[in-house]
DNA sequence: TGTCGTTTGTGAGAACAATCACAAGCCCGG
DNA sequence: CCGGGCTTGTGATTGTTCTCACAAACGACA
């Protein structure tokens, strides 16, 4: 058994890699080089190269990389190889589209239960689900087997519900709610934060602009 | 003037400590030391002092910084002393909720214009906006200086849309899409992917149960 | 004015991640 | 069975990020 310490950085191409993979294998093709993967996944070769030896020797020297045995042992590295079962809390614009979307049940995320506390929400069907108010979470979390935990409230609420969540067994969550979250260090909370994401954007934007305008103003200077 | 690198990592700690801020802002504080500020962002104390210190010496030492002075540094380093004008790429599920979404005009991201290709739903009114046509993207980018392209077609039409907006001028993309998108060196592709986030906490689900079923063989051949 | 408790700003070192560069190993054709 | 072309796997190196630890600076108070 190879040393099993994957690096974060390398969990984090893992799906990446998935997907190009994926898409080979539909198109039929039996083996794939760390180059040709590298440039689909949109990284380096040495890093695709790097990442994969993590998991063990799965390639062929002179040949590349068998697409089919990739695709399994990633797959399974990922935990993959069943179906994680989620429930989503706050069922507003966001939950809504989260809940609707085809996308997650195909990678093996089983979107089981829909929690809100409006009652102007509570059994209404949203993507083929009843949304049941936060109080039943717990006993639906250990009857239904639910790992993981969307949230997706107002962020005021974002902390209190993360704390149910756990407090019902889940050990997983994701947060869309611009907040943080502290939980038990056996709980991993990761967060998607498109604010932050703009923010991101808005800092290059401002910085290549600054650059723009401090080198008119030497040209006229200058000129 | 500071030596102006701010690395990576620190730009985007920024808006989280941006948002605490304007927390201690609203609830009156004048001051906050870098221990406080730390708690709030869920970061390390020292962290935190090295990330401010990129920006300059607005500290005071023995007592912390000054709350208002420090927002208005951050908002200035990130861009957010204008607002951006920003344009989401497909109206589906996903594309309506950020269309109606109030936090992003709140931090200085006002929607300008929303486009599909779905005739169902060009001329339809989303989030206070008509749907126009991707046709008329480079007109309306180039008409309202649209600055961020923010892509959530389906994933197969994500790179043709994304030419199609450094086309038209736009030099940052947030994309939504499950898919890898190439562009030029100067524009600023940020992806927010969900499948991904689940997938790591999958990794992390498979690796802890891994361990305990480990731990329960070992058990019974023990006993 | 001097002392004391507090908090910043930062050098130094550790940990982590990316990249390079090349020996080792594989396939195939002769 | 050998040699050449190709591609992996991985040491070595470089770059980035985190964390520690402490001198320097400040405010308060006697
Ligand atoms: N809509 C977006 O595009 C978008 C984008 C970025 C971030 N977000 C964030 O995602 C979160 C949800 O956004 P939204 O637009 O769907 O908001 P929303 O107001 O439409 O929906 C929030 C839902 O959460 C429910 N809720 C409130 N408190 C709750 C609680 N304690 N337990 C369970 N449910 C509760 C509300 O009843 C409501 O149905 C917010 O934190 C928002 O900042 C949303
Ligand atoms: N809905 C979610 O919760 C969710 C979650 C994660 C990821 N995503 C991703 O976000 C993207 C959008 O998801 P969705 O659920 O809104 O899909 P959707 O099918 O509901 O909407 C896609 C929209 O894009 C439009 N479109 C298609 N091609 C286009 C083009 N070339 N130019 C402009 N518009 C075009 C379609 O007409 C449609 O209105 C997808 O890539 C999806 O994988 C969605």
């Amino acid at each position: 058994m190879p040393n099993r310490a994957i690096p974060d950085a390398t969990v984090a191409r893992l799906p990446v890699y998935l997907r190009a993979l994926l898409e080979l294998a539909e198109g039929g093709e039996m083996t794939v080089s760390s180059e040709d993967l590298a440039n689909l996944a949109g990284v380096n070769a040495a890093k695709v190269r790097k990442d994969l030896s993590y998991l063990g020797s799965y390639g062929t020297r002179g040949v590349g990389y068998d697409v089919e045995y990739l695709l399994y042992q990633i797959t399974r590295e990922l935990g993959l190889t069943q179906d994680w079962h989620t429930a989503i809390v706050g069922i507003g614009n966001l939950g809504r589209a989260l809940a609707s979307y085809k996308g997650f049940s195909e990678r093996g995320f089983r979107i089981a239960a829909l929690f809100d506390v409006d009652e102007k929400v509570i059994g209404e069907e949203v993507g083929g689900l009843i949304v049941r108010h936060l109080d039943e979470l717990k006993d639906i979390v250990t009857d239904d087997r639910i790992a993981i935990g969307i949230v997706a409230t107002p962020p005021q609420n974002a902390q209190e519900v993360a704390e149910r969540l756990v407090d019902a067994g889940v050990k997983s969550i994701l947060n869309f709610a611009p907040a943080v979250v502290n939980v038990a260090p056996d709980v991993n909370v990761r967060k998607v934060d498109l604010s932050i994401e703009l923010q991101i954007l808005s800092f290059h934007l401002q910085r290549t602009q600054a650059i723009a305008s401090a080198r008119e103003a030497n040209r006229q200077l200058g000129g």
